[in-house]
DNA sequence: CATTTCACCTGGTGGC
DNA sequence: TGCCACCAGGTGAAAT
């Protein structure tokens, strides 16, 4: 499933090969939950424009879009981005660069054809994914709801979770306080911080959240370094595999003697979702 | 308001 | 081998 590191690896890789790029013909498929603005407006605010730059924002990838202008464009010209295309990959999304001759995945809901002959396609079995797009000119620039986990501050971390009764991994897997955590990244970061997931958000001490902070923000670099953890079916944009899955000291390793301690991890529903979590490591 | 539950989806799994 | 019930989980809406 696509979390941050997985969402800014395929970013990057899309942003490397589609910069400078221009939008020639673009094929949605009839599937309208897919799409939060109209699949035709999206299609329109799309076809010509070029691809200035791709970047992540939590879990949403962002293509910066700008139209061309009417004059001949000079080497170096800098294009302001006027649209923003906005992807979400949902559990089972993915955003692929290719030749126009690769072979159409099953599910491919997306497909941007590119002036270089390039394609960006996405596809996304599950259909949880969405696509929408902003336009600047609106001033609709897309922002995510909670706190950047790379960025944020010690200050700022601790009073997102002051006075909240909620269990504490329920708290980082929610988008309005922090963007970008999933499940993976949030077992294994309170895994890393030594905190059990059903602590009470507001009831963790300074030093707790401070530990924890710190062991989010190395857990999601180490992942991006490794290219995203592969679980599932996530592959970056060039449909290659992440390693971070390897790493993994607690997700999906059920019943497994902890790396640490060698107790064997426990798994629980926690807020809807499995988690897992050393008995003995984890206070 | 804060928090919890559920529907949306399909592919993979395991039981028979 | 085939069939089917069941589960996975990010998000947003509905319920509590």
């Amino acid at each position: 499933m696509p979390e941050l590191p997985e969402v800014e690896t395929i970013a990057r890789g899309v942003h490397a090969r589609v910069r400078g790029d221009r939008i020639v013909h673009v094929w949605f498929a009839a599937h309208p939950r897919l799409f939060k603005a109209p699949a035709a407006r999206q299609a329109k605010s799309l076809l010509g424009r070029v691809l200035v730059a791709v970047h992540r924002t939590g879990k949403h990838i962002v293509c910066e879009l700008a139209a061309l202008p009417k004059g001949k464009l000079r080497a170096g010209d800098e294009l302001p981005p006027d649209t923003q295309w906005i992807v979400h990959l949902g559990m089972t999304g993915r955003l692929l660069v290719t030749t126009p001759d690769a072979p159409v995945a099953p599910h491919t809901h997306a497909r941007l054809e590119l002036e270089s002959g390039k394609e960006l396609r996405f596809v996304d079995p599950r259909r949880f994914g969405k696509l929408d797009f902003r336009d600047l000119a609106r001033g609709e620039a897309f922002n995510a709801a909670g706190a950047e986990p790379l960025e944020v501050e010690q200050e700022v971390f601790t009073a997102i979770f002051r006075g909240r009764r909620l269990a504490i991994k329920a708290a980082l897997l929610n988008q309005s306080l922090l963007s970008g955590v999933g499940n993976i990244y949030a077992d294994e970061s309170l895994f890393h911080a030594g905190i059990r997931p059903r602590r009470s958000a507001g009831r963790l001490t300074k030093t707790e959240l401070e530990r924890l902070r710190v062991a989010l923000k190395s857990v999601l670099e180490h992942a991006i370094r490794l290219g995203g953890s592969s679980v599932s079916d996530y592959v970056d944009a060039d449909g290659m595999p992440g390693f971070f899955q390897l790493e993994h000291c607690v997700y999906l390793r059920t019943g497994l003697p902890c790396r640490t301690c060698k107790t064997p991890i426990r798994r629980i529903i926690l807020a809807g979702r499995g988690t897992h979590f050393c008995p003995n490591c984890q206070r």
